[in-house]
DNA sequence: ACAACTCTTGGGAGCGCTCCCAAGCGTACG
DNA sequence: CGTACGCTTGGGAGCGCTCCCAAGAGTTGT
């Protein structure tokens, strides 16, 4: 009747291990999960026995029994075809893999382009089925931000939604980027510099116009508006606003493009235009892609450390849970910038 | 004492929508997960109860009493940076998660670069964490397809490792691919063609050889073994194997390189020779990525269906693991080779 | 009218783990 | 020498769900 249940295939178990240990089940728990209060003696006879039978937690146990996951989700609006373009997300995957290397946390991916998905990632969220999100590439309207607030989940946002983000933020410096960026081309004998802009309504788009006009101020340059031409991030945006910024002041001598994709599509107007780069016009573009790399000229660009950011995201979003599940209630919310660094070549 | 355990604030569960709906557990479960032996008004009864309540089934109790996660992990070589440069990964992700969008399967991303990564990845397998892996741009000597089939793990290979592929695989049809590259040169006139291969210990770079070679042979073309540069598909690696093609065979006037990135290392040493692309020298990529696009002059190249890669992966991938859990023993393997499409641009 | 079936249904028995309480032991202190 | 505490330890009580068995209700056939 009570015979011990002899489990002969199958994955071991806790209680198996215990019982190869010579201890308790509870005994045991403590030593995997490094609790301090078990007898040095003890903790190696387990380990010894984890080792044995290749002992391996089962997650699903775990997380049912302490209400937690030990998962974070990495939440991509998939609808960003551009975002994806870039190896922005490489990048960012890359950072937060190597921040996660050391944990035992999962990473979750989780497109949510269109509503259906936003629908399904709402329930993840309410079901509780991760302990933490990374929301990447965030517009300002959306509305998964706030969701994940008033849930009290712990989450990190890639970038601003704009300037009084509330939650933690990892960003990188898109005022100094761009300040540098023109900074350069002033440098280089440019006086009449047009920019070209990002959708104005994210964030750091708006930030790089800030940055270009604090720079064009402090020069003292002519601080024209009509040099400023707008557009959404796309080469053929970038390649419309060049059209414009031609007609418009014909005698431009520098742009400095808000991606390296509208960069692109500058460079082909001007090059249409008959004017040639770096000699007439100079250029100059974000991200540092591969775009920028394989122009013809080479473009010089601002480079954002992406890896960087996926690390630091992981890193803040981590210790989140942490404060959150130790009751911490400073509520600090950390708001990380990061360096942006201008790698020049020849297209200035 | 037998007083009903009244839970005010936490999620839902599924003993609570049983009593609002006023059936038991069982039948309630049963609604949720669509059996067919519930009478329609208890169904209708348990729909509503979990409409009202906001039910979300617990994955972990759900794993935990099934015995399965409902999650498939994609597996990613980090080291692979060539491979995280080109649009390939988001494709392949946007692919997966296409296919995974009316599931309720999770998507879980597992970086295994180095040796560490890749023995927590053993043991993700060995613990049952996932119930299918999605192996990514994997090399022939990786061992983890082997222990993966060993553990009878339902897996699915992007590729193959080699012409004998044993696990099920969804690979782009690279012979034909390189050999309508080729035919297109020959087309266009071209005599001398040469080619840059990619690593040959990776199976589509060997496919795309000998679809030159066919290419070759069926137009009567000299089949100049020295026309063969082999590289590692870096652009270096392609700039090196152009110097060596244009020593050995300075009347080369079309080259097939078997990536874009190689192309554009060829395309700087073609330049610095002194030729002109097309007129001197025609050459034609492979992978169709961003590189290809911007190239000057903008690159002809074999496009690959990555996200359809992604897309049938997956398909192929939750069709084993329900073969697998229904016992159904049709080892029949699949083995699914897409379609590539030339692009002409300007470069040949 | 009764036996034999079929269709639904309720709920017990776990799944493997964490949490936590109480018990066992050893030691310091009055 | 007795009592109080601190450190370890064992194991019960769930976590929320699926599986499955047995019971109840309704049908059909003879």
């Amino acid at each position: 009747m009570a015979a011990a249940r002899v489990r002969s295939g199958g994955r071991p178990t806790l209680e198996e291990v215990a019982a190869r240990a010579g201890v308790g089940r509870g005994t045991a728990s403590r030593v995997i999960n490094g609790s301090p209060r078990v007898s040095a003696q003890t903790r190696e006879a387990v380990e010894a026995a984890v080792a044995e039978l290749g002992y391996v937690p089962n997650r699903a146990a775990r997380a049912l029994a302490g209400n937690r996951t030990d998962a974070i989700a990495l939440v991509v609006p998939e609808s960003e075809t551009r975002f994806f373009a870039e190896p922005y997300f490489s990048d960012i995957v890359r950072g937060v893999g190597a921040a996660l290397a050391d944990t035992e946390m999962q990473l979750l991916l989780t497109l949510a382009g269109n509503d259906r998905e936003r629908r399904r990632l709402a329930q993840y969220l309410t079901a509780h089925r991760v302990d933490g999100v990374l929301l990447v590439s965030v517009h300002a309207d959306d509305p998964l931000p706030d969701l994940l607030e008033q849930l009290g989940m712990p989450s990190v946002i890639s970038g601003r939604r704009h300037a009084a983000e509330t939650l933690p933020s990892v960003d990188s410096d898109n005022f100094e980027g761009a300040r540098a960026a023109v900074d350069h081309l002033i440098a280089r004998g440019r006086r009449s510099i047009a920019t070209i802009t990002g959708r104005l309504d994210v964030y750091g788009a708006q930030r790089r116009l800030d940055g270009y006009r604090k720079a064009v101020a402090a020069a003292g340059l002519d601080p024209d508006e009509r040099l400023i031409a707008p557009a959404d991030f796309s080469e053929e945006g970038g390649a419309r606003a060049m059209r414009e910024l031609l007609e418009r002041r014909p005698d431009v001598d520098a742009v400095f493009a808000a991606s390296d994709v509208m960069a692109a599509g500058a460079r082909q107007v001007l090059r249409e235009s008959g004017r040639r780069i770096p000699d007439d016009v100079a250029l100059v573009g974000f991200d540092d892609s591969a775009v920028a790399r394989h122009m013809d000229p080479p473009l010089t660009s601002v480079r954002q450390p992406i890896e960087e950011m996926g690390r630091t995201m992981t890193r803040v979003l981590l210790q989140e849970i942490a404060n959150r599940s130790s009751g911490d209630g400073t509520e600090e919310r950390p708001r990380i910038v990061l360096p942006t660094e201008l790698v020049v070549r020849e297209s200035s």
